[in-house]
DNA sequence: GCGCATTTCGAACATTATTTCCAATTTTCA
DNA sequence: TGAAAATTGGAAATAATGTTCGAAATGCGC
């Protein structure tokens, strides 16, 4: 995930050998010199969470006291480790913090912030929003890059996806067929970023025989097409932050005329919710600033199908 | 949560999540008597995740634009939240770190950190702890009907995504993007199911400062603006089977007026195939006749970021 | 029990993160 | 439109966190 640009701000100048004063003479580019490292042993520093936890589990390795303690402490909590400073976890521990600097060393890192990003970034994929993100930093083209950045977009697409998995709220879904259904006639609006995903929509519905407009503010006469919804019409309306598209007006005068408004959109932030009778929340990923739609389309599929057996029933 | 709303006869039914019971308990003093706390307004400090969550999603406050921005992404991204610094925060969400501090001011905390201490409380709270067990397999079967024909397109976007991971033409995009970014300007041109990823590329364009036209066939002229293309422009088109939309006579006009083709495409069969310049195959998965969107989307998404980036250089 | 090697401790130090403050900007209201 | 208020960005100041290093303690073999 960020793991770009922030082990970069955490790593760089961050040698352990660099400190010492000019004109000691020490050689400090051998590792493991005088401190008993793994690498000496054979091993090399675990890079992800996991092959940590295979070395500490594999019994080869013979702590001292202190030292054991402190596997043992990271062995079993592993979520406080992520969250806590040093001197948190070493109390925790019941050993110095030094201790912990010392441990993480052994294993070849710089120091206990580098061990560290090691459990945040563990305890954030287990995490239900665990998304693909990059920073702004590292725009460098290389012919594979372009590759690469598909790749990400492909990530982000999936954690989309992924979230609806989790927690989707089936309740508010199927009441958003039920009014979607009973309608006489479905405006569908969405502008900017929603615009793509209320043109699918829009056209399956279309397919599927179901009567739609789908406001597109062509020539301007937005205001004027919704100034024409009926008490028994329903507006689906797109919507994701920032806010500031013509939607939420347009739904506003939708909400005066007494037009049912059912709602997809990205936050409780938006200004739409106050304004619908039902509405669901469906959070998009991105990469590099290019957000997903694919959760968006899903979810849009799906209320298109369920208001067009609901119609056919 | 939105108790508070008016007693309007259409609050019944809404939120997403079914989350957070807003217990906020006593009012405390209001220490802080600068700053526009929410003290002062009647509510007091949050002490949990939870109560934090209901405060924000009650809507009854009204935030300024960075404020709100960064509503948003503490509601979105807690996890971050809990284990990023404070700057880190900042980036991602796209804020000074000092307006988190106000932000977490306003709402009575001594500072970031503070109100810091509630996410990562919140997640250590949600972690399994000790435990490293991946279970991606959330199956719970109460998701009905309606739940299971999401499944079933959520399932159709995967399968579309995982094509790209296995034989993707990365050669041909890499031209496509050359071949873009050389172009004068760029038409985009797709009908009915490809119009949505149209037009999300034509927006994404515009971000990124690349001109182009969407040629959208609003009052019939698209031939009329297709018949202006010039031999230094290219047209990006998007067209999936059937092929019985105007976009093949669209880009057999651009392709006389001799000007870059580049396609987007589901098969060897499209007519668009010997028009092209280069053309990409993206094939797309249906669930019960949708289609998904979501690896054309990707696909485009990355030849947008291409482009741009071959432009800055 | 003695001396050597290893481990641990804890305070001094270096680095990083957070907060404060003020000027610049935007918004609001008359 | 202009003045006042509110909001925001940015850098300096402050606080916190992490790291180093020498001295003390501990364990170990002889």
């Amino acid at each position: 995930m960020q793991g770009g640009a922030r082990s970069r701000t955490r790593t760089e100048g961050m040698n352990a050998g660099g400190k010492v004063p000019a004109g000691t003479g020490r050689t400090e580019a051998a590792p493991g010199k005088k401190a008993r490292s793994l690498a000496a042993l054979g091993y090399t520093k675990p890079r992800t969470y996991e092959e940590l936890r295979a070395v500490l589990s594999s019994g080869t390795v013979h702590f001292p006291k202190r030292l054991r303690q402190v596997a043992i402490f990271l062995w079993q909590h592993p979520g406080d480790v992520a969250l806590s400073t040093i001197v948190q976890v070493a109390e925790q521990a019941g050993v110095q913090p030094s201790t912990l600097v010392r441990f993480a060393k052994i294993f070849g890192y710089a120091g206990f912030s580098d061990l560290q990003e090691l459990f945040k970034d563990h305890v954030k994929g287990s995490l239900p929003e665990g998304a693909a993100r990059e920073g702004p930093g590292n725009d460098a083209a290389e012919t594979g890059e372009h590759g690469h950045f598909l790749t990400g977009m492909v990530g982000a697409s999936r954690a989309s996806l992924a979230r609806l998995d989790g927690d989707f709220d089936f309740g508010g879904f199927d009441t958003m067929v039920e009014q979607l259904a009973a309608a006489e006639l479905i405006y569908v609006v969405g502008s900017k970023r929603a615009f793509p995903v209320a043109t699918y929509i829009s056209l399956t519905l279309s397919q599927q025989g179901v009567r739609n407009v789908l406001v597109d503010n062509v020539g301007s006469n937005a205001f004027d097409q919704v100034a024409c919804i009926g008490k028994r019409d329903a507006v689906l309306a797109i919507s994701f932050s920032p806010y500031n598209s013509i939607t939420p007006d347009l739904v506003a005068v939708a909400s005066q005329r007494q037009a049912r408004i059912v709602t997809i959109t990205d936050s409780t932030f938006s200004p739409l919710v106050e304004l619908s009778d039902t509405w669901l929340e469906v959070v998009e990923s991105d990469f590099a600033g290019f957000r997903s739609l694919a959760a968006s389309l899903a979810v849009g599929m799906a209320l298109v199908h369920g208001v067009a057996v609901r119609r056919s029933e």
